[in-house]
DNA sequence: GCAAAAGTGTTTGGATTACACCCATGC
DNA sequence: GCATGGGTGTAATCCAAACACTTTTGC
């Protein structure tokens, strides 16, 4: 019934690969560490490894991020999954992509393991990296677009507390138009910000007030209103 | 540095699973198979097996819906991978599903290889699967509609004539909620829909036209226009 | 004629756009 | 004072919802 033996299909292994990104200095980051094994070493790659035979794939994705950036607690999504024959030089890879955002000043980066070096990348300065993780880290920019329209993950990205300008230039950013800010405020109007008491410090001009996001707000306006975020 | 060998990495195996859809008497529905083989015989499950070590992931997609149903030619975009370490009984089998859409009176559907059956079932009435696909008829089911919201895929599934009423009846399905004809209409205004000279027969009240979709025009204006689907 | 669904027009209110203007701070 | 960005109001326009109405077919 099969060409091969069942056995034989037994050979394979699979890796998951971590997507972080972070946004400072009004541009979007991936973390990237640079390999400090074969294949492909001093390659920068994102951050992924081979997954234990046993292990469920969320797990390995949370062990492997700690192992190689030391970066803990980091709750990933599954993005897409990559299996050419061919993109793994020693043997049949195939490997699931999972992405997260973060805080890039509440965690400090520390590369571990076979990590070289692990840094912040911007996604204008992607250089090549090892294996596809140019395509697996282009198309899961393109989820994270998406995503960023249909629900409020920009807030586990931006400060704790932020401007309204901050808010709006990362939406810029990201779909590459500029906003009137006027209108971008009528129509965050319904999300659940709250304000905070303390404003920008040591800015030249008036500064702006800081406000951060309330995710319990958020979450029973969409259970008990049916709220729907887009932007 | 790993806690096992890296040969023992390659011990598992992966599969593909194909999520037909298909669209017809006002309900959508899933094609399905019945098992002929161990384990899970004569459970019914989504069309897949496991994937040859040097095939890459849509041919294999395209050859098992073929062994299995004698669908031909159906073009499959990938969904997600599942990974549990215990969803399949013989070793750790991690599966990528793909979905596609088609017209089920353009295709005959025939069990064979280990399928004991195949056939469309109404998605009101999927009974207990085989290993996890519930769970994977479902989230990509999800998938699906969040897709009939953003692209023109509906058409692959609608006949391809098919009459206003038919085509908001799918929406109205697809979201559980009515529409007002009128405005209906008004918002597929854009959409390159054209006429044919032909109506309905044999219904008894004013035959509706019969319209098609222009998928060259809607991809000039995708191009040219910047055109987006939004319903 | 009547039932049933096809097909279209109008009104209304809310959202989006464009744009103008004032405000608070550092220097 | 002035440069700089923070912050808000208004009018014009577009869009979506609600609803009413006319048309065409089979019986």
């Amino acid at each position: 019934m099969y060409k091969i033996e069942i056995n034989d299909f037994f050979t394979s292994a699979f890796s998951v690969d971590c997507v972080i990104f972070g946004y400072s200095d009004g541009e979007i980051k991936a973390l990237l560490i640079q390999r400090g094994m074969e294949p492909y070493t001093h390659f920068w790659a994102i951050p992924g490894d081979l997954v234990y035979p046993s292990e469920d794939l969320p797990d390995a994705a949370q062990r492997i991020l700690h192992e190689l950036t030391g970066l803990e607690n980091v709750e990933m999504h599954q993005s897409r999954t990559f299996g050419s024959p061919n993109r793994h030089p020693q043997g049949r890879v195939i490997t699931i992509s999972y992405f997260a955002l973060i805080r890039i000043s509440d965690f400090e980066i520390k590369a571990s393991s076979w990590a070289e070096k692990a840094m912040w990348v911007s996604l204008n300065d992607i250089p090549e990296l090892a294996f596809d993780h140019n395509q697996i880290l282009s198309s899961t920019y393109e989820l994270l677009k998406q995503k960023l329209s249909n629900e409020p993950i920009c807030f586990e990205m931006l400060e704790q507390r932020f401007t309204l300008n901050e808010f709006q230039q990362l939406y810029e950013y990201a779909f590459d138009q500029t906003l009137d800010k006027a209108n971008f405020r009528k129509k965050i109007k319904p999300l659940p910000l709250v304000p905070s008491n303390e404003s920008q410090k040591n800015v030249r001009h008036r500064p702006a007030k800081l406000f951060s996001f309330d995710y319990e707000k958020y979450s029973s306006a969409v259970k008990d209103d049916n709220f729907q975020f887009k932007l």
